[in-house]
DNA sequence: CCTTCTCCGACCGCATAGGTAGGATTTGAG
DNA sequence: CTCAAATCCTACCTATGCGGTCGGAGAAGG
């Protein structure tokens, strides 16, 4: 059970970008665009991969992209308005810890073998995805980046 | 992100399993044991496939085996004395969220990317590990199989 | 126009999941 | 004693997805 280095990969590409953006107040975005290869570079993943992720990214619009020389990427949002979850989702999908539970747009939960009799397990599996989703979605990009805080563990 | 049909699968067996034993008090677990083939029957499952899990059930002394004819499993402890994470640990592996997080028996969570920058994302899978772990070990298999309870939700 | 980027699709090797097959062994029942 | 029902164990197969590479097509600046 685990999450992949998708979702890893993606999200250190993401707190690179809040990093930089982290100029003055750490609301403002909108700063000079980082280019992939040098978050490639200083990260120490492979471009050509990255490159896939943060297409995902933007498709989810959560980064923008500038084409051509000195091109980039920016984050769509501030930092502080862009929660774990939606970054985590936009990389590796659904957050369904299991096959027969669907989570439609947006929160209910439905198992596909529901009829006869809804598996047992579904109560587990509704609980489970809940904590994740909650945890998830408790956290925001600029908590990450930010590891100076009242560190409020557990 | 999942967990794989292992999980299910194994927990459906465990279920079953506390079902039958539920007979009078739901804490005497040795009753006649059942055999993998009913159990496939009933859950309409692949034979085959349960026996690699039920033996992976089997090493971490969660069910009993009895063999040769009218043998089959019983649980190795009441159903109310087993937690999920049991379960799911046993028939998935180690709850860890990424691969640089590893649990070292037991609890402590350490990033082998230490040294350096602790990986940002190390706060995240922290906690997303945690709440998996927590709301696993909450759940024993006996609020599985008694779905008429006051379902604390959420 | 050339370089630097983002973009996009195709491809590849590998690990794992999910499942099958076949047999060895144990045990109760006739 | 023998047969059938069961657990046990090892090996194998196939599909899928992950991590990663490659080549090239566009866009923008100098």
């Amino acid at each position: 059970m685990m999450f992949s280095t998708k979702a890893e990969y993606g999200i250190r590409v993401m707190a690179h970008l809040a990093k930089q953006a982290d100029g003055a107040n750490g609301d403002a975005p909108a700063t000079q665009p980082i280019s992939l290869g040098s978050i490639a570079d200083a990260e120490g993943l492979p471009l050509a991969y990255l490159e896939h992720l943060v297409r995902r990214l933007r498709k989810a619009e959560l980064v923008e992209s500038r084409r051509g020389a000195h091109g980039g990427y920016t984050l769509a949002r501030p930092a502080t308005d862009i929660t774990m979850a939606e970054v985590v989702a936009a990389l590796e999908g659904d957050i369904a810890p299991i096959e027969c539970i669907t989570a439609d747009s947006d929160g209910v939960l439905t198992c596909s073998r529901e009829g006869s009799e809804p598996c047992p397990t579904k109560l587990l599996w509704t609980r489970v995805q809940g904590s994740i989703v909650r945890t998830l979605n408790e956290m925001t990009l600029d908590d990450l980046v930010q590891p100076l805080r009242k560190a409020t563990l557990a």
